[in-house]
DNA sequence: ACATGTCAATACAGTTATGTATGGTTGTGG
DNA sequence: CCACAACCATACATAACTGTATTGACATGT
């Protein structure tokens, strides 16, 4: 019987749940019915709810990680990693995002996760747009500006709508390194 | 006794508990003890929480309305109405905002709300960026990336922190029109 | 083969929520 | 003053959830 499940596969599973349904369908009756398993399981694995969550949260800033570190080394030229970076942001898939992110807005613990990874998003823009030679003095303000865009461009779509074409984006980027 | 509740009592305070605590606070159950009353009222004044919800959302859409119109004759000059918007909508109290976003997320009736009042901030945006005189081609974009911008320091912020200056947006500001 | 650790089912107590039904209280017009 | 409407309390049925305690099943190394 292969029914059995590890703490990865919880994780895993509740990180797809949350992706497609939101944080609200984390909880550990949902998730035992979906994995047709009780929850004696859950409890077993995890000490509580709290516990849990803590996890899945590490997990994603983990991930999150990574990805911005492919993103770094999907490197062009370097005049138009920007565009790339901001194309990338923009076009892809945010679902992730999207729900995380309206949880960080009823849970602190949530939230701080957020706000660590967002930092660190934010000075790898500005390193990049100093490097593309944009004024020193604007450098951190578009920067700022120009991941609030990111994110609420996540927040505004319900999924992957396009909304703006390559081109507009490309534009764009040119006017943040003037 | 003047405990008696209108229709528009609970509105108005269900708005306010929206803006402090988040969606997940507008229970018929804890606005009532809040309230200092039963659910008996609630459910004489509203058929359902869906009806209750329903008619939070048309309030939240008009005075969301009414102060854009007044953001609107707000003016000063002509040239410098957009740097007074911006700062406005990004320095401004941000909190129910916050709460209705987050709360569209999770819920596709709240999100139509959300996407109709969108929809004519941006276009408001459009026609201010023509009148300055921006290129016709960019005009587009960027009122969708600016508006985008707005929203994303809203759910990226616990609450009023200022985190860019004055100066920042005047000077981004002008980048726009360039 | 069997003991031990790993994983899961079940049952229970407690909480918070919706919605309905029914009756009670208060204000007000006739 | 009293009838009727507006407003509210209470009690009930039902549901979804957390967390604990107890017991059962399986796998594996010794």
């Amino acid at each position: 019987m292969t029914k059995r499940l590890t703490r990865e596969d919880w994780l895993r599973f509740a990180l797809i749940e949350l992706s497609r349904s939101g944080h609200t369908k984390l909880s550990a009756n949902a998730l035992a019915a979906k994995l047709g398993v009780s929850r004696g399981s859950f409890y077993w694995h995890f000490q509580s709810l709290d516990d849990f969550h803590e996890m899945l949260l590490k997990m994603w800033a983990d991930l999150t990680t990574e990805k911005v570190i492919d993103d770094l080394r999907a490197v062009g030229s370097p005049k138009q990693r920007l565009a790339s970076l901001i194309k990338q942001s923009m076009l892809g898939d945010s679902k992730l995002e999207r729900s995380i992110r309206s949880w960080a807005v009823s849970n602190t613990t949530v939230a701080r996760h957020v706000h660590a990874v967002d930092a660190r998003r934010v000075a790898y823009v500005e390193q990049l747009l100093l490097n593309l030679g944009a004024d020193p003095v604007d450098v951190r303000s578009r920067s700022q500006i120009l991941y609030w865009a990111v994110i609420g461009r996540i927040l505004s779509t319900n999924g992957v709508e396009p909304n703006l074409s390559d081109t507009d984006f490309d534009r764009f980027a040119e006017l943040l390194t003037k």
